[in-house]
DNA sequence: AGCACGCCGACT
DNA sequence: GTCGGCGTGCTC
């Protein structure tokens, strides 16, 4: 036979179809071939009697890499979709299938020691065959018996090591070697919890979900309107149906919540899947989903490729959020294929969110979606009282610090009354830069142009887009004077500010600098939700899906932050932060306060999010976007070229520049926009960076964009690296 | 992605 | 003269 093999090698050299000889493998397996002067592994992934090659020249597959197909047949064919839609490399696509671990065979599997009973005599007579002052040996024979195999290392610990060595002596207890599941989070609690009863707007929710078992819905739901509890539900009923789910969070620090909630209705039918694990974790749970010892995948973008069949629901949780749109190789839009993938598998797909994306809310609009409403919260409370602050009024009165009167005055109220505060500002480490107040100069990173942020713990200066480390300096080195004026407020000095404010009162930090091992995230949430800090500041990390009940008061430091940006998604992104921080506030018993500190209180993005109205929110936004011509009315891409060179990079713009401008004057129609310019940002990881952008008419896409990535394909230096983006997230 | 081949500059 | 820089081409 012949089998079409891709090598596993990320190569636009590479990326196509090698053929091998071979007999007996299955469409799917990985095997290890010998490519050129060396052995690569590779995928199979198809099966033909004819090579079109000179078949006197294949060579003959060495062995399979695994005694299974690794990668299921409906995963090949997405895997193919992806490809075409997102200019994938076959390699790159095919990665994302599979356990990294599971590459250059660096997978073990734990094997542990058991011990058992090796006799079938009754518990009486195993007793009366050993002493009676053998108390340890009667204990353990005992418990054997009750309980059945247990691990080595717990009977040592128990029993002690003697008395298992005597046993296994008289040929009464025997030893073997099992494989062990390494599970993530073990210690999660995994009591039993009870099916709740359903309010009727979630009932409604779930019975339009399960009427239409190949429906796409969105569902939006207030900030604390169950939709959790809905989405369990669901997933109840398509697995006692005997299929599968997946479910998707936005990242992973919410993984542990929403599995403490799986794993309390489902046990150990729940696997995780996230790039946090370690890789035996992850081996391990990805390896129960393929085999079927767990019907319910659970965990952040990654998981939307969880090897399972029969897929009856696929779930996406706050789906406005950005980290569904992979923005690094290999990008890809989680919904896009989830889409894909519910198709296939003839499941249903259901995407949930307070602040919908304006491209879902679109597509519910259009019908393409079907559009479910929870517009109250399950506590029967009000949505959280926002206050806007107007921060220039505020400066006007005198006060020039970052938290306004009546946030201060709301602090203190808040905690005089034993309740928690969070404080939302979206800017790590101490200040946003360091100023020479003489000359000007600003420390900037060697590798990128970006100025470095000032971080006061441990007094460095840090590059936030390539994370280099600079020592901080003492003087200028530009004019040697050493009077120096800082930037914007971050959340470091945030928290010094308050611990000089209110001296008896806690505050925890949560931030990428404060997130940097494994499990911090949720030693940090869970102090905070014990109560051991009255104060929560942090990034965007605390806006998402946490549940605090404590929380009475939300301060959102700087809600101007990411409104003028000069990018379409700037005042979409704002609602969403803005509402969805908000939405921690109050999810208890006592109504909840937000204070918005902003310098364009008018602003309809602001005045709407203090409202918590999205559906007017949205009719004003997608007017504009119709008006402008912005997605969902129009497709951007963007084709990235980055290198070390610089004129290199140049000359491949112009090049390729050249022959966009003749497809569209090929296709005028198609063309709302074509430019080529410098990004913003000129340079990140000692690499120059320039852009061509297009913006093509929403009905064109599909003609035009195979036109563009031939361009990008066409000859190309290896000194410029080019990337193409659809609708990308950020210009920058 | 890696490895060999091949053609120019800087050194013992 | 030779070592070695990295541009170019190839892998079933």
């Amino acid at each position: 036979m012949i089998y079409s093999v891709i090598v596993d090698l990320s190569a636009g050299e590479v990326d196509r179809i090698f053929d091998y000889k071979g007999e007996g493998y299955k469409i799917g397996t990985r095997v290890l071939v010998s490519f050129g002067k060396r052995q690569t592994e590779g995928y199979i992934i198809d099966v033909k009697d004819k090579s079109d090659y000179d078949e006197s020249k294949l060579k003959e597959i060495i062995r399979p890499l695994e005694d299974f197909p690794a990668i299921s047949e409906d995963l090949l064919q997405l895997g193919g979709f992806m490809r075409e839609e997102y200019h994938l490399r076959w390699a790159d696509v095919l990665r994302l299938f599979i356990p990294a671990e599971m590459r250059g065979n660096r997978v073990r599997s734990l094997s542990r020691q058991q011990v058992c009973l090796a006799t079938q005599d009754s518990l009486d007579v195993i007793l009366d065959s050993l002493k009676p002052n053998a108390t340890m040996q009667r204990d353990l024979v005992t418990f054997l018996y009750l309980n059945g195999a247990t691990l080595a290392e717990t009977v040592n610990s128990e029993f002690g090591n003697s008395a298992l060595r005597a046993l296994k002596q008289k040929g009464l207890v025997s030893s073997q070697d099992i494989v062990v599941r390494r599970t993530p989070y073990k210690d999660l609690n995994a009591e039993r919890m009870p099916k709740r009863e359903l309010l009727p707007a979630q009932q409604q929710a779930v019975d339009a979900v399960l009427a239409d078992r190949r429906g796409k819905f969105l569902l939006h739901g207030v900030t604390g309107s169950g939709k959790t509890e809905v989405y369990l539900t669901i997933i109840d009923k398509i697995v006692a149906e005997g299929k599968s789910c997946i479910m998707l969070v936005p990242e992973i620090s919410l993984t542990p919540n929403m599995l403490r909630q799986l794993r309390g209705r489902f046990g150990d039918n729940v696997a995780l899947l996230h790039s946090g694990l370690s890789s035996g974790e992850r081996y391990d749970e990805w390896l129960r989903l393929k085999n079927g010892e767990a019907q319910i995948a659970v965990g952040a973008r990654s998981a939307v490729f969880a090897p399972l069949r029969n897929i009856g629901a696929i779930i996406i949780d706050e789906e406005h959020d950005g980290s569904y749109i992979s923005d690094f190789n290999p990008r890809y839009n989680t919904i896009e294929v989830a889409d894909y993938r519910a198709e296939q598998n003839g499941a249903l797909l259901l995407l949930g969110s307070a602040t919908p994306s304006l491209g879902s809310y679109y597509q519910a609009q259009k019908g393409k979606l079907k559009l479910l409403q929870m517009p109250e919260r399950i506590n029967r409370q009000p949505l959280p009282k926002v206050e806007i602050v107007d921060m220039a009024a505020e400066t006007r009165r005198g006060n020039k610090g970052i938290f306004s009167s009546l946030l201060k005055q709301k602090l203190a109220e808040t905690l005089r009354a034993g309740n928690q505060a969070m404080l939302f500002l979206n800017r790590r480490g101490y200040s946003s830069f360091l100023m020479c107040t003489k000359c000007g100069y600003v420390a900037k990173c060697t590798d990128c142009d970006v100025s470095l942020t000032v971080h006061r713990d441990d007094n460095m200066l840090k590059c936030h887009y390539c994370g280099k480390h600079f020592y901080m300096l003492d003087k200028c080195p530009n004019c040697k004077e050493s009077s120096f004026r800082q930037g914007k407020i971050g959340t470091q000095q945030i928290e010094q500010l308050l611990r000089e404010m209110f001296p008896d009162v806690k505050v925890l930090r949560m931030d990428a600098d404060t997130t940097q091992t494994k499990e911090s995230h949720g030693k940090i949430l869970e102090a905070f939700r014990n109560g051991d800090a009255q104060i929560l500041v942090g990034t965007q990390m605390i806006a998402k899906g946490h549940d605090f009940p404590k929380v009475t008061l939300v301060g959102i430091l700087d809600g101007d932050q990411s409104l003028h940006h000069d990018d379409y998604l700037a005042t979409e992104r704002t609602f969403q932060l803005i509402t969805q921080v908000a939405g921690r506030s109050g999810r208890d018993k006592d109504v909840g306060t937000v204070v918005l500190q902003t310098y364009t209180p008018s602003h309809y993005c602001l005045q709407l999010a203090a409202r918590q109205d999205y559906v007017s929110f949205y009719k004003r936004e997608i007017s504009l976007r119709e008006a402008s011509a912005f997605p969902p009315f129009s497709e951007i891409i963007r084709i990235l070229y980055t290198g070390e060179k610089e004129k290199d990079c140049i000359d491949q713009l112009t090049e390729q520049y050249a022959e966009l401008a003749d497809l569209k004057s090929r296709h005028q129609q198609a063309f709302f926009y074509l430019d080529k310019m410098r990004c913003p940002l000129k340079r990140a990881e000692n690499k120059y960076r320039f852009q061509i952008l297009i913006k093509l008419r929403i009905d064109s896409v599909k003609e035009i964009i195979p036109q563009i990535y031939a361009v990008c394909d066409g000859k190309t230096r290896n000194s410029v690296q080019i990337s193409v983006e659809r609708n990308p997230q950020n210009l920058s």
